[in-house]
DNA sequence: CAAGAACTACGAAGATTTTCGTTGACATTA
DNA sequence: TAATGTCAACGAAAATCTTCGTAGTTCTTG
């Protein structure tokens, strides 16, 4: 089941994307735990979304030892990328200032945090010139 | 059924919004007709689904009309918003800068793009100050 | 070694989404 | 007015997602 690109990680898998980018490869008893932070979810119930992501080639898994080691297939930033790409085209038509736009709204931005967005801008605009 | 706030419109009811958005309140036969230009769908997919936004308070109709007419319940604006706002929190801990690097990676932006993104945060920063 | 602990595999129930077919009401027109 | 077209309501199939329980296997340890 070769099938590398366009990864849309449904709203339980991104949960334990997240996990797995921020251990980085992890069997399934410490990505259930770290789930267990925030929610509360059945061992099986995290094993089986491992299970179901490794068919769909969204993680791979290293069987070598008994508790299987899963590990993401796609960079963080590149499945960031694509989520956001996907509400880019979907909800904004393409349009990366109206995505801003809203994201700015609907919250409070701080000044350092709009600092950063103006240096992010100018190393964007380097880096491609 | 009161509940207004919060929409997380699926993707077929984001593509039905996006039409609602753009035509205003608009019958089952014109939402269709304006899907069929990208997507195949049938006359009764389309009510239904309506039907089931009606439901859910993401749409109202005005019965009216032999033929109903629907609309948006929430301003683009709104549920733009709270869709972004969902992808930020859920995929970028609420970093707006990091949502903005990703959603400029992956793709070719213009310098035209650039130079109103920085007009959208002196404009936002202005406001907010 | 026997009992219990730690794991994977399977299957399946329940919820939600997506997509239509069919039916019956109402309207237009030949 | 009878045939044809346009609509909404319903129900339901098929696909996908979410969540576990159970069974069987492989350690670990008293």
């Amino acid at each position: 089941m070769l099938k590398e690109r366009l990864q849309r990680p449904t709203s339980s898998e991104l949960e334990i994307l997240r996990v797995l980018w921020a251990r980085g490869p992890s069997t399934v008893r410490e990505v259930h735990e770290a789930l267990s932070e925030k929610k509360d979810l059945g061992y099986t119930t995290v094993l089986k979304l491992l299970q179901i992501m490794t068919a769909k080639g969204t993680v791979r898994r290293d069987e070598g030892q008994r508790a299987h080691v899963y590990e993401a297939c796609q960079p963080a930033t590149e499945t960031k990328r694509q989520l956001v790409g996907d509400v880019l085209q979907r909800v904004f038509e393409g349009s990366a200032s109206e995505l801003m736009i809203h994201a700015l709204e609907g919250r409070r931005t701080s000044r350092k945090e709009l600092e950063e967005l103006r240096r992010m801008l100018d190393e964007y605009e380097r880096r491609t010139r």
